[in-house]
DNA sequence: CTCGTAATGGTTCTATAGTTCCGTTAGCAG
DNA sequence: CTGCTAACGGAACTATAGAACCATTACGAG
């Protein structure tokens, strides 16, 4: 009896674990932004990381295992928020930071490979809800600074509010295809905008 | 030295091969919708199919190109678009196909499944393009006739709007995991009109 | 109808992702 | 400092996805 066995890496969680852990993440994101989700290799992670095949294997599993890891390591670190001063200056500081990242040779690849390995696993799926709950949470004070203004209606919800910024510009790199350039962004936060002050977002009765 | 060798199946299309190129792509569907993208089997789509397992792996070689040939079968059926008289009834119709397909538990794990697949190759990537620059195109006079009826600004772009319509129900389906329901789709639909009405999506300059 | 060959399908083979085993290293409690 | 054992790491092992081979079936031209 007692099969009580604690996760590998919780009861002795210092210096060797842990540099472990941040070399396998690191070589993670690198593989992840170069190879792309399906043609990670853990043995060729473990590797680059210059750690044992086996302790890759024990510690994470199997490769969404690996992943949900990565994104919860993201999570943690937080980005910068912009204040201009005005509900569309900052949301379209919002996309065109979003435009960016995808953009970006590394970090869109990356972003790809995340949501892809959240499409196969329920578990990265839930890793990868929370980093996006904590980033729009990082951004929803800025629709709040527009309702205290009065630029926006009361009882906007702010969360949707950012949601539908980057909505547009996701759509497009995953499922469309369609070009995503700055104009794509500054369109998306336009837009927003729009909604926005049209009362879509606000929970009462609203469209005046 | 003649190395002219055309794809199989393109010589001789008739029945058996029409008969077999049917039978994997259901068998295929079916088990992407139950398994997901990652678990697929192409033995086991074989089994399925009653059809040899070397089949598969000549004709369509590897998953992703597999999923390229659903994709382009799904492309060729087209969806009725609905005629309400309005452009905010129309986009809310959409909207609510939208939802209703995503939320089907066949059409949306399937869904996940091929745009998963589209992140992990680029051949499954172009095929998913194709299919939805297809849809879009196919819901687009909507807001065209819009225009015609002087409810949305000349110029408009009516596929950038259709897009806006289904963007926040990818965004959550794929990426934030938010709740997609009824009212989730109205609110898109409301947001596209709004931002419409704004002439965010006319070419020209816009913004009264 | 007859024939040439495109296309299929069972079987066998191979490369490799992932597992198991056990000896070694080092975190941390006392 | 010392000892216990969590955690690591190399090597040998196993299961399976996908390739190669060749005999069989049946499309379609004549």
């Amino acid at each position: 009896m007692s099969g009580e066995r604690p996760d590998p890496g919780t009861v002795r969680p210092g210096g060797r674990t842990a540099k472990v852990r941040a070399a396998v993440l690191r070589a993670a994101g690198d593989a992840l932004a170069e190879s792309g989700f399906d043609r990670l290799d853990l043995a060729e992670i473990a590797r680059r990381a210059g750690v044992g095949k086996t302790t890759v294997y024990r510690r994470w599993g199997t490769v969404p295992g690996l992943v949900a890891d990565v994104l919860t390591e993201m999570a943690e670190g937080s980005s910068p928020r912009t204040d201009t001063g005005s509900l569309l200056g900052d949301l379209t500081a919002n996309a065109r930071l979003v435009h960016r990242t995808l953009n970006d040779p590394r970090q869109g690849r990356l972003f790809r490979a995340l949501i892809t390995a959240a499409g196969c696993d329920a578990q990265a799926a839930a890793a990868l809800h929370r980093f996006y709950r904590v980033r729009i949470a990082e951004w929803a004070p800025c629709v709040e600074a527009a309702v205290a203004r009065g630029e926006a209606p009361e009882g906007t919800d702010a969360a949707e509010a950012i949601r539908a910024v980057s909505a547009p510009l996701y759509y497009r790199f995953l499922v469309s295809g369609d070009p995503l350039d700055e104009a794509a962004a500054d369109r998306a936060a336009a837009a927003a905008v729009a909604a926005v002050e049209a009362g879509v977002f606000a929970n009462g009765a609203a469209q005046p």
